[in-house]
DNA sequence: TGAAATGTTGGGGCG
DNA sequence: ACGCCCCAACATTTC
């Protein structure tokens, strides 16, 4: 970042999570504010999005940002990409192209807001204007209201709110179109020649350090992300019903990391779902309903929605959350889906639900314990969505799942990987069991297990809790949850 | 976006 | 032919 001449008018596109060119409504308010634009990215440290990001996310990141400056390159622009504090980094770029507003997407989570209204004020004491848009969502998370003007806490009501106030968010074309050419300030970043990351080490270093199977996969960018909603569409979307339910075949959209980064907006692929698609286009709305929730609710992120849960008897189980982690409970969907997570930073979204009740009902950890290592490990990490999904499941959320609902991993196993697919993937030391047995090894006979090369303790761990015992445990406390509320009432 | 227990029914074997 | 038992299959209730 040198050598930069100030330009009379310039304007910065700052670029969070809106790592696109096509409807980016931030891009698009820049440009007819201003003659010349410096798309920047900032890596800050302590962000609450990609600072707390772990290396997963941190390496589709960093690739994601060389495909957006591939992008720019070809309409004339580059990206520059700085690591520091986001105020004393923006008020150098201000000063040297001679900026005087600032174009970002608009962020949701508490601490970005908070970060956001301290930044406007600090910038205009330098007489610098940020302007926030909305970039990320279908619509803006404050609406729909239910009649009596509280928000909505059961999915399904919030969605048919949704579908009745604005059937068809977004508009027929999913979007503003991409700026064909985009004016820069002179000289061009371009000519400056340095590396895209060379200002910004540790994404550098993160782009170096891949998961590579990971990066098999997926191909993190605009390009990669739209070429994934293409053969979603053309295939998988049609049977998306039942297809999203097995984890072993590719039968879900797999375009959460795409989404997370913004690399395409979910108006775009709205716009682009063929009409067999309204299954999937409803979890769009499960992901618009975790932001509405994150917006009127902001303590949920980290604290039970529903208060009851402030006491609810959670267990201290270092050893159960390490074989969690680590996926060595000794029930093999459970253990597949979190060595998935560990391996590509991704997993089946059912396989989700199972690890997260076998976390919070078997072992009775709380929800927050399992939210901070999806977050940490996911590379599609959002705060919204986790949250969401992990109170759900704990039962302590909006639109929660009943207290008594446990789901059993054998049973899901058998159900959902019926061929025993998934679970041979990501525990090959049982691919050689017979699909009977692929989901409980411990009710092999001794001969099966010999045959397969399966020892349980020492190829493969033992149970470390009976499911049975484990859900009565579960019953138990969340009963004694309820008849806890039921005495507090107050009169 | 659950699972298990309990209840019901109907067919077939058998005395 | 008949009643009885068993059990699978399905439905309902309960946690």
């Amino acid at each position: 970042m040198s050598d930069r001449c100030e330009s009379a008018d310039c304007a910065l596109v700052w670029l969070r999570r809106t790592l696109r060119l096509f409807d980016n409504p931030a891009l698009t308010a820049a440009l007819g504010s201003a003659r010349t634009l410096l798309p920047v990215f900032i890596d800050a440290p302590g962000d609450p999005l990609t600072g707390s990001a772990g290396p997963a996310a941190r390496t589709w990141l960093a690739r994601s940002l060389e495909a957006l400056d591939r992008s720019l390159a070809g309409r004339g622009a580059r990206l520059t990409v700085l690591e520091g504090p986001a105020l004393a980094t923006l008020l150098g770029l201000a000063k040297e192209t001679g900026a005087r507003t600032v174009h970002a997407d608009r962020l949701y989570d508490p601490t970005s807001q908070a970060r956001d209204a301290l930044l406007t004020r600090e910038l205009s004491l330098a007489g610098i204007t940020l302007h926030t848009h909305a970039c990320s969502l279908l619509r803006e998370p404050d609406a729909p209201l239910t009649a009596e003007g509280t928000p909505f806490r059961v999915f399904t009501a919030y969605h048919r709110a949704c579908l009745r106030t604005n059937p068809l968010d977004g508009g027929p074309d999913g979007g503003v179109p991409a700026p064909r050419h985009i004016p820069t300030p002179c000289p061009t970043p371009g000519e400056l020649a340095r590396p895209l990351l060379a200002d910004a080490p540790s994404l550098a270093r993160a782009a170096t350090d891949a998961p590579v199977r990971l990066l098999k996969q997926w191909e993190p960018g605009e390009e990669g992300a739209r070429a994934a909603v293409d053969r979603f569409f053309a295939g998988p979307a049609h049977d998306y019903a039942t297809g999203r339910d097995y984890p072993g075949i590719r039968g879900t959209s797999r375009l959460s990391p795409h989404l997370a980064f913004g690399e395409i907006s979910p108006r775009e692929i709205a716009a682009l779902a063929p009409p067999a698609a309204t299954a999937f286009v409803r979890q769009l709305y499960w992901r618009e309903f975790a932001y509405y929730l994150m917006h009127h609710f902001p303590h949920s992120l980290d604290a039970p929605l529903r208060p009851e849960f402030l006491d609810f008897p959670w267990a201290h189980d270092p050893a159960g959350v390490e074989a969690w982690k680590t996926g060595r409970t000794g029930y093999p969907l459970v253990d597949a889906g979190m060595r998935e997570l560990a391996a590509i930073g991704w997993m089946h979204n059912r396989v989700r639900m199972v690890v997260a009740s076998f976390l919070t009902k078997d072992l009775l950890i709380p929800w927050q314990t399992g939210a901070a290592h999806f977050v940490h490990l996911l590379a599609d990490a959002d705060l919204a969505n986790n949250a969401l999904g992990w109170q759900w499941v704990a039962g302590s959320g909006a639109d929660a799942a009943p207290y008594f609902r446990v789901f059993n991993p054998v049973l899901q196993g058998t159900r959902f990987d019926p061929g025993g697919d998934y679970v041979r993937t990501w525990v090959p030391e049982l691919a050689a069991l017979p699909n009977r047995f692929i989901h409980q090894p411990w009710a092999a006979p001794a001969q099966v297990l010999e045959e397969a090369g399966v020892s349980l303790g020492r190829t493969y761990p033992a149970p470390i809790v009976n499911h049975a015992e484990a859900r009565e445990r579960a019953l138990a406390s969340y009963g004694a949850l309820r008849a806890n509320r039921v005495t507090h009432r107050p009169r």
